[in-house]
Formats: structure tokens, C-alpha cells, sequence
DNA sequence: CCACCTGGTTACCAGTTGGATACTCTGAAA
DNA sequence: TTTCAGAGTATCCAACTGGTAACCAGGTGG
């Protein structure tokens, strides 16, 4: 993924509008995106997720641990998360959704606004 | 996908452990692959997805008629879902998305149990 | 000692999804 | 004429999900 940027998950983001979903709940898939070039803090991973609530990211991070898609690691006054082989396999998984959904996004589109 | 069975997607149904989802709702995926070999009837479809209400039922086929994955085709006494070229092109996906997990079936596994 | 930062937690609430159950409408069949 | 099959609807309800807002505990810097 391109570079972390502040809340890069507005309510217009066109993935809002893909017929899937990858990992357990709504906000798994940008918290692996979040995790693709190496481990985040918490913080860290506040900042593109600016409209993720506390609660709600420590949820979805403990269920992606839960299915062994993240690996929380904790050393004094610094907790880090990164990615299993596992996380980064179902990632991957994500891109191919991904490239599928933007060769059709035309059809796709259409069919939701006709 | 082989010929429909009664009750093809009983409670312990291993899709129900796959880290994503397919379509609209929880049934999308189930009946993607019902429609896989041709046109189905409403009545039809009821066999393999026994335990899916009427109620729910129409309203995966709606949802999955409005985002372009299925047609449904009403003719006297006669109503038939087929899957649409893009419908095809999802269920595909699923069948990618399905590889994958069974390849990583233990890792899946044993991260939820562990 | 006090404020502050990190990494959360708690309690509460609203919206959405899905399920149970019963009912309906239409046109053919007997 | 009643009945039946097909294709749904109509209500109601419970569970689950996600969101708000507020709070907190332990270490750190001043």
C-alpha cells in the first residue's frame, strides 16, 4: 500500500461498494492494509483509521489475532502489530478481490445505480 | 459444483469458518453456487437452502438481482434465477478465495481452536 | 507532584440482519 | 368448486454489529 495517510477510510471510499469482505468484521481488511509494509503501533494505526474508534480497532485487531491473521506483540510502554504469513496470504487474497472488482467496475457501478 | 442435495449448508457447514464473505449477505455465497449449473427455480433453490426462509431467500435474490449478479426471469406460473456473466465472474472468485483456504486449512483451523 | 501520552476499557445505545411463524395471491388441476 | 402448488409477503422479534462518550492505569518528562 501507498504510504499511511490520515483517515484514509472516509465514508465515500469506493470499497465500501465491493461485494465481499475479507476477515471477520467491517474494518479488517484496511487494518491489514494498514499492517502490509511492517508492524504499527496502536496509534499508529489511529491515524488512517482516523473514523475507527478505539473499541472498535482494539476489536478487530484482537479478533484478526483470534484467526491468526496479526500478531500482537507487547514490550514496555510500546505494543505492536504485524502481519502472520497467514495475514499477508489473506491480504494478497484481498488484491486479487480488488483487481477483479476494477476490471468490472463499470458493470458493478451500473448495476447499482440502474 | 456437484448436483444439489437437500440441505446443503447445514449449521456445521465448514463455509461458515472462512474468513470472508461473498455478495450482498450471508446467503449470496450459498446461492452463487446453486445457480452455478444453469437456471433455478424459486422452489428449486429452496432444496439445497432448506434452511433458509422464504423471507430471507427473496431478499438475497433481490439483493443479488440489484447489484447485477442474477436475473430473474418471470414468465406465467414460472419464475427462474440465472446468473449473469458478472455473476459468474464473482462465483469465480469464490472458488479462488475457496482454494486458498483449503490450502491454509490447518493454519485456519488451528488458530481458532488454539 | 502533576500533567501527559499510550493503549486501551466500560457502559450504553441504535441500526441492521436474520430467523420464526403465519398468511396471501394466482392460475391450473381434479 | 375446491384444492393445490408456486412464489412469494407480512409481522414480529432476538441477536449481532458498530458507534458515542467517557473513563482509566501505568510509565515519563518537567
Amino acid at each position: 500500500m501507498e504510504a499511511l495517510r490520515a483517515d484514509m477510510f472516509e465514508e465515500i471510499c469506493p470499497s465500501t461498494l465491493l461485494p465481499f469482505r475479507i476477515g471477520p468484521d467491517k474494518w479488517s481488511a484496511a487494518v491489514l492494509r494498514c499492517l502490509e509494509d511492517g508492524p504499527r503501533r496502536f496509534s499508529e494505526l489511529r491515524v488512517p483509521l482516523a473514523r475507527v474508534t478505539p473499541k472498535v480497532l482494539t476489536q478487530s485487531l484482537r479478533a484478526l489475532e483470534r484467526d491468526g491473521f496479526v500478531r500482537r506483540t507487547a514490550e514496555a510502554r510500546r505494543v505492536t502489530y504485524e502481519l502472520t504469513d497467514l495475514g499477508h496470504g489473506l491480504l494478497k487474497q484481498l488484491y486479487v478481490l480488488c483487481d477483479w472488482s476494477s476490471e468490472h467496475w463499470d458493470e458493478l457501478l451500473e448495476a447499482r445505480e440502474g
